[in-house]
RNA sequence: GUGUCUGUAGCUCAGUUGGAUAGAGCAACGGCCUUCUAAGCCGUGGGUCGGGGGUUCGAAUCCCUCCAGGCACACCA
């Protein structure tokens, strides 16, 4: 189905080149005054420039070659030069309907040129619990994968988790010492390890703070660590064993949590399934000639001519020879590469690392670990900060474990359901925590992401304003209506709009399509919230002032059914691109 | 120090890539429920778009400069 913006632009083309000029000059664009029309263009003021005329000159004519045009109910000349377009109700209403026909989608074609697409995000430890530096890159890139997916690129998501290093070693070596006779710590074992792991998840979270806390004081403790990350890097049997354990109730683990924010990974590689790929890596990078020694470092030069700011070389090997991190990250897209050649490389990463990222994808060019035409994005998310301005903390200063925030606001919100008393516990329960994920989604997705924002628990979580909640009380609204009406009307037809709300409804609808394409094209979800905002608030404003279920036409009454289910359909799925979904009832 | 991002109503944020009178929400005040969920709707007040220059028919938006703040600047991730 054709965009509307597009239908418009071509019939002011037609009008421009009737009239004598150029066609680029016919663009067009939402209204910014919508008192006076829907649609605005504003290309007779840079035509008055290349044929020296006045542009109301140009705007009038124009417009009278419009006039008659079923598309519009007008077309204007104003003051200096705009042309106000109204669009006549009749159209509107014939490409909601062709949207309605089109269940899932709405008129939306899939890409015609889908990518792939691996998209890196949530950057989850082992071992360690999710905390609130962990939830932006969750639901930020959890969202542009749908939104990636529902526009028709081939998506996959991938957690990237830290399995490797230091951490490791740690948890080995206080296991070592609480349990030393456990046979992963045998060198001369030989037999089959357990398939039971040595420990649970509790702890596991449990063992990492202390031996971190250990290793900050005790030197002997530190080097053992070290030690021990050494050898299960070179590949000590028993230690690879307990890895894999660690691994296995780990993401056990961190699936559950993943599962309770609605965010799901294709891929759930780590750090680890990189190591066996850097020693070709960097055979390569030296045989080549990228990779050279520098202060006893091997680096690969980076930096570009039209660089403001003297960019460091990327690092490869330490001057110890061990790899690090950028090693692990380029090693990683040469397995990406092997497995999915993929078109487009998302990276959803605090954007601190900015700079990081800048040498890693220079550097992944200039060796061809990924193909010139290869896109590396890097989508940089800000701070989340409390309502003092400064980085979110708990009341101690401490860190906040997620599950704690997740639970403090689903209490918070079943309290407030509660204080209404339609429900009783359970569905309470069930229903604060849908619309508890909503509050905390949408809190973070309607800010741009790569700003950084307060996160204000009291006002994610109020009913009103531009809040989760809010949109999702109007989707109940509308689900109950539909319920109550209880026939099919798929077979009516949504009416031409009387009302001005209704058209404003029908209006707003209209725009699904260039809110998700511009979504998509700059990886921008927060634009899908100010338009599920706009969309609730047309609702209802419609809904205020229009009776639907009372309505005495059956014709007329069947056609709102089917506009509100429109509506209904189209906020329900943009949510579902956001990451969340709506209750029945609260 | 260098680079970079940010600065819009008391607070939290938008602003369709240079367009018309800069918009929302919260907070404040006023109105609307015997009728589809009032967790809603309607209205009022509130602005030197950090300051100053410039570019042009036209600037919150582009350029310069200054002020304030955040962040990053090779052997951490």
């Amino acid at each position: 189905m054709k965009e509307i913006l597009d239908v418009i632009k071509q019939e002011l083309e037609i009008a421009f080149e009737a009239n004598g000029y150029d066609k680029k000059y016919a663009f067009v664009s939402l209204s910014n005054r919508p008192d006076l029309c829907e649609y605005q263009c504003n290309g007779a003021l840079p035509a008055a420039k290349e044929y020296h005329k006045a542009p109301m000159e140009i705007a009038e004519a124009v417009a009278a070659s419009l006039q008659s045009e079923p598309t519009f109910e007008s077309v204007e000349a104003c003051k200096p030069g705009f042309l106000n377009i109204k669009l006549s109700a009749s159209f509107v209403a014939s490409c909601l309907n062709e949207m309605a026909k089109d269940e899932g989608r709405f008129g939306l074609e899939e890409s015609k040129a889908p990518k792939t697409v691996i998209i890196d995000y949530g950057g989850a430890n082992v071992a360690k619990p999710l905390h609130v530096g962990h939830l932006r890159s969750a639901v930020i890139g959890e969202s542009i994968k749908r939104i990636k997916r529902f526009v028709g690129d081939k998506v996959v998501g991938d957690v990237h988790l830290g399995d490797w290093g230091l951490q490791m070693g740690l948890i080995i070596t206080e296991l070592s010492l609480r349990q030393p006779n456990l046979c992963y710590f045998d060198e001369s074992y030989e037999g089959e390890y357990p398939t039971e792991p040595p420990f649970t998840i509790s702890d596991l979270e449990e063992i990492y703070p202390t031996a971190s806390g250990k290793s900050k004081e005790d030197e002997a403790f530190k080097a053992a660590a070290m030690k021990a990350t050494a050898e299960l890097q070179q590949g000590r049997r028993g230690y690879r064993a307990l890895l894999s354990h660690i691994l296995n109730v780990s993401v056990t683990d961190l699936k559950k949590n993943y599962d309770n924010l609605n965010v799901e990974f294709d891929l759930w590689k780590g750090e680890s399934d990189a190591q066996p790929y850097i020693p070709d890596m960097v055979e390569k990078m030296k045989a080549d000639g990228y990779a050279y020694i520098s202060e006893g470092a091997l680096v690969v030069d980076v930096k570009e001519d039209t660089d403001k700011k003297e960019i460091p070389p990327c690092m490869i090997l330490k001057s110890d020879g061990a790899s690090l991190y950028n090693t692990t990250d380029l090693a990683t897209m040469v397995w990406r590469e092997k497995d999915y050649h993929p078109d487009e490389y998302v990276y959803v990463v605090d954007k601190r690392q900015e700079l990081y990222f800048t040498q890693v994808f220079r550097c992944a060019k200039k060796t061809k670990i990924v193909p010139e035409d290869t896109k590396l994005t890097f989508v940089g998310f800000g701070t989340m900060n409390g309502k003092d301005g400064k980085p979110f903390k708990t009341r101690e200063g401490g860190v906040m474990r997620l599950s704690n925030l997740i639970s403090e606001i689903n209490e918070k919100m079943y309290e407030k359901i509660m204080e209404n008393e339609t429900m009783n516990e359970d569905e309470a329960k069930k229903t604060a925590k849908i619309v508890g994920l909503s509050a905390v989604k949408y809190g973070d997705l309607s800010n741009q992401a790569s700003k950084d924002y307060v996160f204000d628990i009291d006002r994610f979580i109020s009913f009103e304003g531009n809040t989760g909640p809010y949109i999702l009380y109007t989707i109940v609204r509308m689900k109950s209506i539909i319920a109550k009406y209880g026939a099919d009307a798929s077979g009516f037809n949504i009416p031409v709009a009387e009302t001005e709300s209704e058209k404003s409804l029908q209006l707003e609808l209209a725009k699904f399509n260039s809110a998700i394409l511009s979504a998509y094209n700059e990886t921008a979800p927060h634009k899908i919230c100010a338009y599920i905002y706009d969309l609730a608030n047309a609702f209802n404003h419609f809904y205020h002032e229009t009776k639907i279920l009372a309505q005495e036409d059956e014709n007329k009454k069947g056609g709102y059914i089917r506009l509100l289910t429109l509506t209904k359909d189209v906020l329900e799925c943009c949510i579902h691109l956001l990451g969340f979904e709506a209750p029945e009832r609260m």
